[in-house]
DNA sequence: TCGGGTCGTACACTTCAGCGGACAACCACG
DNA sequence: CGTGGTTGTCCGCTGAAGTGTACGACCCGA
């Protein structure tokens, strides 16, 4: 027989993937970088949450990049802290789209930016885009990082990561 | 802090699933068990499609449920072979309902096809649609009869492994 | 100034994922 | 009857996954 079967490159390669994700989740969790935990609470936070276990060696491990093969174990024992389905770490598009559910629900954390996302219900595109202008300056005067624009279109909406 | 984050129980136990989802995939892939090929034969030739490796022993010994915490690159490598969703393997919604297509796939002993369509899970009815249409385009050009809609929809066909 | 706490980092260590190589049993074909 | 190939099974090893413990650096309250 000796056929190929498809050899697609897709799916297999996430390679050091996991340390970028972690990054990225621990970021959007505690974006505050001041108040945010340190691997040894993380970690320990992780244990009490889950019931699986998870050391703040590896922890640090994975998120600096210097181990990367999770198995199977960890990875769903870090998926169920996070929030997300497993497959956010090997699924670029889920992660996407994860991602920017991350973000808002981050956002909404707080109360009034949920109080002003419902006070902007029904204002016109130009009364937002000059919002959106004076919260751009703000940002600038806070020194926090731009936000990128996340995924526009999303009609479904699957299960929501963080509470 | 002090949240108590959410503690939704799924997620993690695949807990020596991977072996009776192994052992599904491969009596899926070759129904008649005198053809079948065994373990060595078998991972060989995934060695060869995905170029990941695999031992034979190892194959053994994760369908036989003797070891059942892969890594996630072993994992990938399997997901990669057999043309399913990583996924498949620690979500048992995921896994239900490619089981049910692979199970319609059987009927089709291509193996290029047998991956188009599990590829193919998860698209829109849109895109499904224009898939078609090019399919149907392609068998034109190749002269090839078309096909009259055959299986009547079996919906609740998702018994687990062989009978 | 001194502890007590947590931070990131770094070793040495244990455990097990994953592999190589062997075994007996089976099925061919000569 | 060999002889050669493939089957499932198993033991033992290597190396990496994963952990425990500790170190210096920092911050904060006394």
């Amino acid at each position: 027989m000796t056929d190929d079967h498809g050899q697609r490159p897709s799916s297999r390669q996430l390679a050091g993937k996991i340390s970028a994700r972690l990054t990225h989740l621990i970021a959007t969790l505690y974006p505050d970088e001041r108040t945010r935990p340190g691997y040894a609470r993380l970690a320990k936070e992780i244990r009490e949450a889950t019931g699986g276990g998870l050391s703040s060696t590896y922890l640090w491990e994975l998120t600096t990049g210097r181990k990367h093969n999770v198995t199977v174990e960890q990875l769903g024992v870090l998926a169920d802290y996070f929030g997300v389905p497993p497959e956010y770490f090997f699924n670029e598009e889920v992660a996407l789209r994860v991602n920017a559910q991350l973000q808002l629900a981050t956002a909404l954390r707080d109360a009034k930016v949920r109080t002003l996302a419902l006070r902007a219900e029904g204002l016109s595109g130009e009364t937002l885009d000059a919002l959106l202008a004076m919260v751009d300056q703000a940002r600038k005067l806070h020194r926090l990082p731009a936000v990128e624009e996340p995924a526009p279109k999303d009609t479904t909406a699957d299960r929501g990561p963080l509470p």
